[in-house]
DNA sequence: GACCAGGCACATC
DNA sequence: GATGTGCATGGT
């Protein structure tokens, strides 16, 4: 990828972790889905989920030709519940995906692409006062569905900068999402491949119990 | 059987 | 503002 220097000494600091885990484990080809809608309706159903199973209610609702705004809709709640349950919490992330969907169809007559022809903070704004739409899927709806350079912070993120001493333990996501959007160029396609990035390294080596051996920051120890 | 996963809201202090 | 808890399935 070409990505012009951050002139910050963080700014390359963060650059030559990218890097590392670049050439470690290549592009990542985010987000999985066919669509923007796709991407939204995965990246509600994906909290505090893994992937596999928000895979399987996708599905679901791509075989009854759901995926889609007006389909999804109109469909009563109790069968949406149905059709998502291995995501587990599926009542709650019924209502979630029932209220983004009102929320569409309230403000921009069901049209995503006049929703993200907003400007990117205050359609954050607007995304946040959703209930169900906390800051990672605000984040994650406007950089993969929405292609805007909003960094996505999530759990792995926070583990692996504060192991790496680069924040404390407590800091907000708003502070971590601030670190990165402050001291790197405003690239969508860096932001989508250094979150999925992390991710990656997370699975594989900074989960709560840290397998740090063979991890690609180990340079850093 | 305990622990974790690509969070969020809400209650309580 | 900080801390605790419910939400629930499926994999290790």
């Amino acid at each position: 990828m070409e990505i012009k220097q951050p002139h910050s000494l963080l700014g390359q600091k963060l650059m030559e972790i990218f890097n590392l885990l670049y050439d470690a484990f290549g592009p990542r080809h985010w987000w999985p889905g066919d669509s923007p809608f796709e991407v939204i309706v995965g990246a509600i159903l994906t909290q505090n989920t893994t992937w596999k199973n928000v895979e399987k209610a996708i599905n679901n609702l791509k075989r009854a030709n759901l995926l889609e705004p007006k389909a999804l809709y109109r469909l009563p709640y109790e069968i949406l519940v149905d059709l998502i349950h291995p995501v587990g919490f599926f009542n709650i992330k019924a209502k979630r995906l029932k209220a983004f969907l009102n929320f569409l169809f309230e403000e921009f007559q069901g049209n995503l692409e006049e929703m993200f022809s907003l400007e990117m903070e205050g359609l954050r704004k607007k995304l946040l006062s959703i209930p169900g739409i906390g800051p990672e899927t605000a984040d994650s709806i406007l950089l993969y569905a929405g292609g805007k350079p909003s960094f996505v912070v999530d759990a792995y993120t926070r583990r692996i900068l504060s192991r790496h001493g680069l924040i404390h333990e407590e800091a907000s996501y708003e502070e971590i999402r601030e670190l990165f959007m402050d001291h790197l160029p405003s690239d969508v396609g860096l932001f989508n491949e250094y979150h999925a990035l992390l991710v990656e390294l997370g699975k594989r080596f900074c989960k709560t119990k840290p397998r740090c051996k063979g991890c690609p920051l180990e340079v850093f120890e």
